[in-house]
DNA sequence: ATGAAAGCGCTAACAC
DNA sequence: GTGTTAGCGCTTTCAT
């Protein structure tokens, strides 16, 4: 038979169905010579439980519906891997969604979930995203929900996220520690919270410490490799370059490897860089980026734990902030001038 | 309202369930005027479909699931990202599993994923499968199932895989062609599938040359950086270089960089590299890797197209077998002699 | 054009 | 201990 139900099993032992599901489900009610039975019974017609069916009288999928911007950046692709980690682990499915950075298909993965009635949602918003009338409807439904890495704030959804602000300050302290003094940021755009605070904790750490901001020092373009290349070019021309370089991201980073290496500079020895990024990827970098370590194993992990419980209300949903905390690395991009 | 069903909406209009529900899918039973009226009402309710419920009774989930070894590893990911792609364009979802290479996990991934009554399964085997049981449960239960990169051959199921014999005996000959005749072999396992057909078309293509095969310039030892890196200093030790050095797969090569770039070697001028890899990734070496291109989209793709079109019956089950096309593509690390 | 009845596979509540 | 009844939300006949 193709597909075997309880019924099947029931009838061959000329018994009630019901007697079939508790037995199944190790009720106490039947006496253990019966389970043993229907257990044999069950295995031997080759039968699965129909989760479907469960689901729809329970009104619980144990699953989870996951919208991440992007599965080709490896910085998300960890994250689902450890969101689906722990969920497996904790007996829960992941249906996994991909945006590719759009609003509009951000807003049908998240209906589409919303029928499939996911027990709850971990989502990563687009880049683009600024209408929050799904996220009503989802609000509404009383679906857990909660934000990871980018984040509305004003929603009552909890969140896991970075601290920036504190990352780049602390970054930068020890950077200056090393009595570095001109530094340039390669920014990002500011139009974005990422961008935004961590030129923040920039211009803050130089300022306490009474160094000048030098506006041409401060190079916003975007995340990309290409924006790393082309701004560092364009610092490289000015003919006045810094000690060492804060970059945005890693990939901006690479590209400012790139564009120092064809013009002929040495890494750290002619310039040094450094910036935010994740350490399984820029260890790969040659030489080796000092890193601000953002590490999306510990967000992945603390985002899904923080559903899961609010799932099982064991958390008071939409409460709650998590920061992950940023680690300093020192690698080989940065020459360290005090001995250690 | 929390959860608004098709029967509040009818309870709101006096009138019947079934009236609701063909006129949410635009049935032509009903009136236009019916439909708008009802359309409008349930938008207004927040009226969101029940899958579940809907999956119970067609027995068709739309749901594809997905069992990987690894989403870490990016080769990985970029199948599974471009697996969503489809799938999501074609109005399915996917559950993703994760089988971390071990074939207990794997085997628990499947077994979930038929309860949950996936309409098929995308599976790449663990490296540690050997008993094909569950697969055999699948079978019966007659759901379609496509294998990618890593199958079972003797299984009556759909494989979409590398053709890595062709691939090392095509970028051989070019390597040769170019005039270079000492090449060493970086082989990973030979009980793989993998390091084996590699390995078969090193010997196959230098024999047909008149090159003999040396023994010592055949280095076996796993998949992983570490293991170029250990075979490139074994290999220099000898203090009897090649010219060229063959890898298994791009990690293998970025270890042997490694420890080529710590002996003061050069790369191209002092040895040559080249081997298996992705270019996403390998560009970003230093310099890029000359590489025999395995794009893990287009493994993705024809797999869930092929998976798809046996779901959706179009295709005949568990007879096809689809070759990716593997492209050899020049870079840096690698000199070439002939001009072009 | 609209609706009543039956059923998808399973489980909870309540008898016997 | 075992079985009967009812229902999860929806769709598919088949009447009206």
């Amino acid at each position: 038979m193709v597909n075997v139900r309880q019924l099947d099993i029931a009838k061959k032992l000329n018994i009630s169905r019901v007697t079939v599901s508790k037995a199944l489900r190790d009720h106490p009610d039947i006496s253990p010579a019966m389970k043993k039975k229907i257990i044999a019974i069950a295995r031997q017609m080759g039968y699965v439980p129909n989760q479907i069916a469960r689901q729809l009288n329970s009104r619980r999928t144990f699953t989870i519906g996951i919208v991440i911007p992007d599965l080709e950046n490896s910085f998300f692709s960890y994250i689902a891997d450890s969101m689906i980690d722990y969920a497996t682990e904790h007996n829960y499915h992941v249906i996994l969604t991909v945006s590719r950075e759009k609003s509009d298909i951000e807003r049908k993965n998240i209906e589409n979930l919303i029928g499939m009635r996911v027990d709850g949602l971990l989502v990563c918003l687009s880049q683009e995203t600024t209408d929050s009338q799904v996220f009503k409807t989802v609000k509404k439904m009383k679906i857990p929900l909660v934000f990871f890495d980018r984040a509305f704030e004003n929603m009552k959804f909890s969140r896991v996220i970075f601290n920036d602000n504190l990352g780049a300050t602390n970054s930068l302290n020890l950077i200056l520690q090393e009595g570095y003094s001109k530094i340039a940021n390669f920014a990002g755009y500011s139009n974005t919270n990422i961008g935004r605070e961590r030129t923040e904790g920039y211009i803050e750490t130089l300022s306490k410490n009474k160094i000048p901001i030098r506006k041409e020092w401060t190079l916003e373009s975007g995340f990309e490799l290409k924006d790393g290349y082309e701004s560092f070019k364009k610092l490289n021309r000015s003919g006045d370059l810094p000690e060492v370089i804060f970059t945005v991201n890693d990939r901006v980073a690479l590209g400012a490897y790139k564009a120092a290496k064809e013009a002929g500079l040495r890494i750290p020895e002619d310039i040094g860089i450094f910036g935010f990024g994740f350490n399984e990827i820029t260890d790969f970098f040659d030489p080796q980026l000092t890193v601000i370590n953002q590490d999306p194993r510990k967000m992945g992990f603390q985002a899904i734990k923080l559903l899961i419980s609010e799932i099982e209300k064991e958390t008071k949903p939409g409460q709650s902030i998590i920061y992950i905390e940023e680690e300093f690395l020192w690698k080989n991009s940065v020459k360290r001038k005090v001995k250690k």
